[in-house]
DNA sequence: TAGATTGTTAATCGATTAACAATC
DNA sequence: TAGATTGTTAATCGATTAACAATC
């Protein structure tokens, strides 16, 4: 049984680096700016003062995907713009629940960029008796029990958890085991969970003290 | 138990990478959760067993900064708490207004593990009646007209920007000329302000977009 | 065509990991 | 002491920038 675990890759399928992939959402709002004021192309060399980065950068990111540009012409927005919605994974139904109708879950279930962007907030959860039946942007708060139901009956792609840490890795668990194979938390704290589930942390407090840091470090 | 003391390092002039600066958090909350729990001391191997790091990595951040640790012995779990806090300058008096009193906005006010590392929200500032006088874990929220007189009687370190982008551009001007040397930005634009102010961008589409996109590459 | 700009290879730079002498 | 573990140098790995031939 020894290679049950080989982890197989298509043949010519590449492995991006994460720090290309942290730069594409980047990328896809400039240019979605540039579209709207109509801009219909764009060099590598302008792009790159505008974003501050260098155009060689820009052009090697954007070539692990595809060769999207013309020698003597540069890249059309339009096209760029669709062409990293689709790398990003925009195009499909990606169905958001969030854990914890509190202020933060509030505030991402109202965000109009992420509807923006082809993210749908199906549902929020709370165990608060006061929030739980609230319909917020027009999603509702449902009691923490009907978890399991919905989660059967509706094609979720992301939980995010805005919740006290311990709670969220009480949760984070359930969600595993449901089967939700995304996970946005908020919450301070790091979710051991088995390596298919995909997790994105937010976390302010780390945020704010690397903001810390540099004001101090600056003063001396 | 001999002494601990950090060996002495000529005044603040190394650079430290900004790589390094990112991780300093995250080790600072793992000694505070080991200081919860009564560990005394940890070698840095470990350390680098509970966060998933290397133990090399470990020793290579702490001695950026100084000797903290013993030979044979490993780190004080306290003594490097404190020492990391120093760095991250959490004993100094971090005041924070708030620019949006929004969901978000009142999510940061209510966050406390701000509070619990040295950080005091000191104000909310807004545009909306609805909201001006309210209190939000014991800060006011005030009329943004009043953003200048309240910066000239208060020492305002932190502005946090939870507003829609153009609002943001507006005002993080109207607080670098203010004199703010520090702006949490979390509206989804880049702030091209004097390179003396400090940014710390927090773009929630951005970090969406990358777990869209480790959903969409997972599945092909 | 002539100029512009990409795609891509090569060179450089920076960050991580390995190794081990110092030393508690 | 002997074993453990740091601090630090050296080796490796990865990411960024530079350069330029290809080509629109």
């Amino acid at each position: 049984m020894s290679d049950l675990k080989a982890k197989e890759r298509p043949a010519g399928e590449k492995v991006i680096s994460p720090a290309v992939i942290k730069r594409l959402p980047r990328y896809y709002r400039y240019l979605g700016d540039l579209l709207r004021n109509d801009v219909v192309r764009i060099s590598s060399k302008e792009l790159s003062r505008k974003m501050n980065v260098t155009a060689s950068q820009i052009r090697q990111d954007l070539n692990n995907f595809g060769g999207f540009g013309q020698q003597g012409y540069g890249y059309n927005v339009e096209y760029l713009y669709n062409e990293i919605a689709k790398i990003l994974g925009l195009n499909d139904r990606n169905n958001i629940i969030i854990i914890g109708a509190g202020n933060l879950g509030q505030a991402l279930a109202n965000n109009s960029d992420f509807i923006h962007n082809g993210f749908n907030i199906i549902g929020l959860f709370d165990v608060n008796p006061k929030v739980i039946g609230k319909k917020i942007n027009g999603a509702e708060v449902y009691d923490i029990d009907r978890l399991e139901e919905f989660i059967a009956g509706h094609d979720v792609k992301i939980a995010a958890l805005t919740l006290p840490k311990n709670s969220a890795v009480r949760i984070a668990g359930r969600l595993a085991d449901l089967g939700v194979k995304a996970i946005w938390n908020f919450a301070p704290v790091d979710l051991n969970l088995p390596e298919d589930v995909i997790i994105e942390n937010v976390h302010l407090s780390e945020s704010i003290m690397t903001l810390s840091y540099r004001i101090h470090s600056s003063e001396i």
